[in-house]
DNA sequence: CTAAAAATTTAGACTAGTCTAAATTTGAGA
DNA sequence: TCTCAAATTTAGACTAGTCTAAATTTTTAG
């Protein structure tokens, strides 16, 4: 088995070859575990010894067949949890990321199974991100950002991507959530904010900061 | 906060000063938890370091309130998850303890209260062994060991001593189990040995070995 | 194309937790 | 009460993971 530690490299790594390139340097890993760029170095050697990740010293990493497959499970779990958090013990969803931080690391297959069917085999976790399959297949949405919508079309929220309590307490402030309905109402160039009715509700300006993180799809 | 290695520490002192004298062996705890006399003398130092423990070198250990209270709490958390494990994700009482190893590790007051509330309050767990308060009071149960009832009387089984997957398969497999109610039919010197009958069901004979494992109330 | 900056790696050290082997202390029985 | 076996502790070593500081490589800007 992997230690925590080892997991939560290959969850960044993923993560980050998600957003960025398949390619991962170095220094974005130190920055997203907060954690020194020599103390990664150590760690990618490890990891490419248990051939979990492809690395060559200054050139970045990338991760195995393997690594992919224990990343996303980690993944899977943690989301996994973040629903349970939510939807069973009524946690809000600003309050979930560091306890499913530590849960995700429970190792028990039985467990996962379990809960997956506890908790009926949901698909996205309360943020609207997918949840992995068992076999590491990920549902592909097809959302845009809300920063690429077009005004008079009604969207529904579907995804947030900054899961920061600060971002998730201003989202709930304004009644926006998953699911919410609104339409873009008016668009300014000069700040690339926008101005947004939500669907039977209020009319509010989002910054491009707002806009640029959260998904969309066109009802 | 602590590591899981000193939670485990101070779960195991207070497990055995529960069961064996106030104060406990560095062997002893060496043993229960399946590692080296001089790693226990190791952890003991630093354990006293914290106040943690009362510790005078070949002298044993004892814990301190503040020890106590962690260790208490510890034992709260894993039989709040195997109530969890057995009565939401439906895993047989056999299956729980590993995980709940895992589980009760986690740092979130919140969670545990949460579970809780979610539980609606139980006050013992699967095998039958009380929930400790969130104060870090243990209920006290008046109830006997099996194997010093007393023929003819209706007893009903409130707790099991030992929780190994063997024990508690074979429980199984005669149909025995928290709640089930039974009477003592015959003793015999011999062996220790007894026949019982279970309410409704069948006769079944037990080793002493059985009935010094199983703690019963009177009907 | 080259010098400086930025990124990355190496070297060496530290902590937590563990181990083996040797030394010390305890305590039980003659 | 003395001796010796058992229990315990100490000394020193090891691993995983981390860090700082120095060295090296890559990239960028002129």
């Amino acid at each position: 088995m992997f230690s925590h530690s080892e997991e939560n490299y290959l969850k960044v790594i993923h993560k980050l070859a998600f957003s960025n390139s398949k390619n991962v340097s170095t220094n974005l890993i130190a920055n997203e575990l907060q954690t020194k760029a020599s103390s990664v170095t150590d760690m990618l050697k490890k990891l490419a010894d248990k051939k979990l990740v492809n690395y060559e010293k200054y050139r970045g990493v990338s991760l195995t067949k393997k690594g992919e497959l224990i990343a996303v499970n980690v993944v899977r779990k943690h989301r996994l949890w973040e629903v349970f958090l939510v939807d069973t013990l009524k946690f809000n969803w600003d309050e979930v990321h560091d306890v499913a931080e530590q849960l995700e690391h429970i190792k028990s297959d039985q467990l996962i199974d379990r809960l997956d069917t506890f908790l009926n085999y949901p698909t996205i976790d309360p943020h609207g991100d997918p949840i992995p399959k068992k076999n590491g297949e990920i549902p592909f949405n097809n959302s845009i950002l809300l920063s690429e919508g077009i005004t008079n079309k009604i969207y529904k929220v579907s995804c947030v991507k900054d899961n920061s309590k600060s971002f998730l307490q201003f989202l709930d402030k304004h009644e926006i959530t998953i699911n919410s309905e609104l339409t873009i109402v008016d668009k300014f160039d000069f700040d690339d904010s926008m101005t947004v009715k939500l669907i039977g509700g209020h009319s509010i300006i989002l910054s491009n900061k707002v806009s640029t993180n959260v998904f969309v799809n066109l009802k």
